[in-house]
This record gives C-alpha cells, structure tokens and sequence, in this order.
DNA sequence: TCCATTTTGGCATCGAGTGTTATAAATTGG
DNA sequence: CCAATTTATAACACTCGATGCCAAAATGGA
C-alpha cells in the first residue's frame, strides 16, 4: 500500500484506506481479515505454491535440498514485483505490529516446512526434529529477507542460498577459529 | 495469570484483572506494557541473564557451544515454576494475539544472539551470518520450548540440547537415508 | 419489471491502549 | 505535628482496530 510507505502504517488508519479507495471502512474489512493483512497481499496462494513444491520435490532427493530448491524456487520474482515486495518486507520487520502479525503467517509457513519434513523424517509434524527444522528454515529465509532488504540491490535468491548454505552445514563449523568443531 | 488460564486469554479484560486485583484498569497499564506483556512476566530480566551468559564465555571456546550453553543454562527452572512456566508457554504458542506478540520480544533475544555472534564472528549484527544463526537458534529454542509443553513432564534442557544438536550438525545430514549427504 | 440473492457500508459496540487530570498516599521540610 | 511537595493511583475521555447487525444498493434471472 502507498499510503503505508508513505505515511507510516500506524498514522494510515483503515478509515484513510477506505477513504483513499472510496469504498467503505465496514468494506476493506470484508477484504482483508485485519490491517496487517493489507501488507500481506496473497501469502495463501504463495504458501500453497510451496506446498506444491515441496509434494512434487522427488523422493531420492535428500530433504533439505528440496527444501531449499522449494523456498528459492517461490521466491523467484520479476523485476516489476520488487520494488513493491521491498517495501512489504521492510514495512514487516520494521513496524512492531507487523512484526507480531508476521508470527502468525510465519506460523503457517511453518506448518507447510513441518508436514513436509514428517512424511520425509517418519515422524509427527510436531515432533522435535520437523519442528526445529522448520524454525530453522524459517530463521533463515526470513534472515535472508531481511539482509537483502537492508542492503540495496543484490540477488534475494543468492541471500536464500547463503542462510541455507549455513543451515545445511551446521553451526557447530561456524567460528573464525577454524579447526575446531565443537567439543570444547 | 491464573485468570488467563481459566477464562482464556481473549475472553478475560484488562478490566476483569484490575478488578480481581482491586486496582484500577490503567494502573495495570503502568505495570504493564500491555496485556500481552502480564503473560511474559519478567523478560527483560532473562534477557540481562542470556545477554550475561553470553558475555562470560570463554573466548576460546567454539561460539556455538557458548550459544548453546548460555540458552540451556539461563532455562534451568526449579520445580516450582515449572507449572507456571508450562501455562504461559501454553498461552504463548497457542493464542494468536500471544503467537503476534513474541515476535516482538523473540525479536529482543535475537538481537542479543545477533551481537554475540557478530562479536565472536567480526562482522556487523544485522550481517546474514549473524542474523541466520540468532534466528535459527531461536527456531531451535522455541522448538524446545514447544515440544517441551506438548508432551508432559519431559527435562528441557534435554529438548534444548536436542535441538541445538540438530542446529549444530547441520540439516544436509537429516535424512531418513543414511549415507546421503545433501548433493543429489 | 419484479423478485431473490449478494455486496456494500452505516451504525453501534467492544476492547486495547493513551493522554489528561484530579485525588490519595507517601515523602520531605520545617 | 503540620504544611508543602512529590509521586502513585485511577477516573474520564478519546482513538483505533475489529466485529455484529441490519438496511440500502447492486446484481442477476425469469
């Protein structure tokens, strides 16, 4: 929403929105479940194209790749969606009332990630392994948002494939002292 | 808030807890930040204590080892709060306006991950490095917290550990197929 | 054109959160 | 022990997001 870039989403009520669009306040609420989903646009549709990845990803392939190749694979945006999608994604993790909307979308995502890594792992979705696998996936590619938000124009599915990078090899390597490896 | 507990968080007013303490409504506003913040007690308080942890580390040892030791060690509860603890978690994960809300204060712990890991690693605190590992392990540590909960009277600091380990040896390795290792 | 159905939006209401202000309580000073 | 000052309390009014209710407007047939 321009308004929200331009004003502040706190100083935009929903009445300036209705007013903005000439239709009524009682109305914007039948199109958007709450203020914060304004921002949100389709993050249904974009969660079931990630469902849909991750159920047609092959099965000899080892879980965390195709989880990786999902979320990069429904991250790939045109040039002409940018602009728009940087402004959502700074205006998310900037205003505190996103940020605490986002939990609740983020916790749908999550639930896509934790069934995915069930069938794989054997497991219940909300058992330790699906569950911490998929709060680590969504650290990362929120990290990943985030960084490439912060810093102009690089490439969002190279900053994916980077916090992924990470995730897959495990954090017990990651220290400036190289040679150890975790058993101090 | 036993209130909360009984009544469900969305059914019980700021005004039904002022009056149960015999206090006025905005009184409970000068005590707390909001309503959410009466669930989430004295957070600021363990973040002091992580961010404490942190610091005290041993520069020699691995920087994820200290990570790990700082979270399992500042959530070691007596057995008298685990009770409480187990109820507000409940709250925290399962009411929405709650799941909103700790992406704020979750947002106050990772960047207290954030400075120890850019410290340790060299770079800035909002770099992807720093920002992947403080948001994986608060996947990791959320996830703990949650399975914690849902099943009974399991230790903690088992399912921290657990779920740092997973954390620490990387996601390329968890496959239900031994022997692959992620290049498939 | 008339009727039925859906969409719209006005109105009222609730609840969280905040600024203002009067009052009660505590503290300080004489 | 009382007066003056400061601080904590809470009543009041208000904003804004969100929701229920219902009447008016648009839509779509027959």
């Amino acid at each position: 929403m321009v308004l929200f870039d331009r004003d502040g989403y706190d100083a935009t009520t929903v009445g300036d929105i209705a007013a903005a669009l000439g239709i009524g306040r009682r109305t914007v609420f039948r199109y958007f479940a709450s203020k914060a989903d304004i921002v949100w646009g389709e993050f249904d549709a974009e969660l079931a194209r990630l469902d849909r990845h991750l159920r047609a990803a092959p099965d000899g392939e080892a879980l965390f790749d195709s989880l990786r190749q999902a979320v990069v694979g429904t991250n790939h945006f045109g040039a002409g969606e940018l602009g728009e999608l940087r402004v959502r994604i700074r205006l998310i993790d900037s205003v505190d009332a996103l940020v605490a909307h986002s939990a609740v979308r983020y916790g749908e995502w999550r639930r896509v990630v934790a069934a995915f890594a069930a069938r794989r792992l054997g497991g219940a979705p909300d058992d330790l392994p699906a569950e911490t696998l998929s709060r680590a996936a969504l650290g990362a590619a929120t990290a990943a948002f985030t960084c490439w938000v912060r810093r102009g124009d690089d490439d969002l599915s190279d900053d994916l494939d980077r916090a992924f990078d990470l995730l897959a090899h495990g954090f017990a390597t990651t220290d400036p002292r190289p040679g150890r490896s975790g058993s101090g």
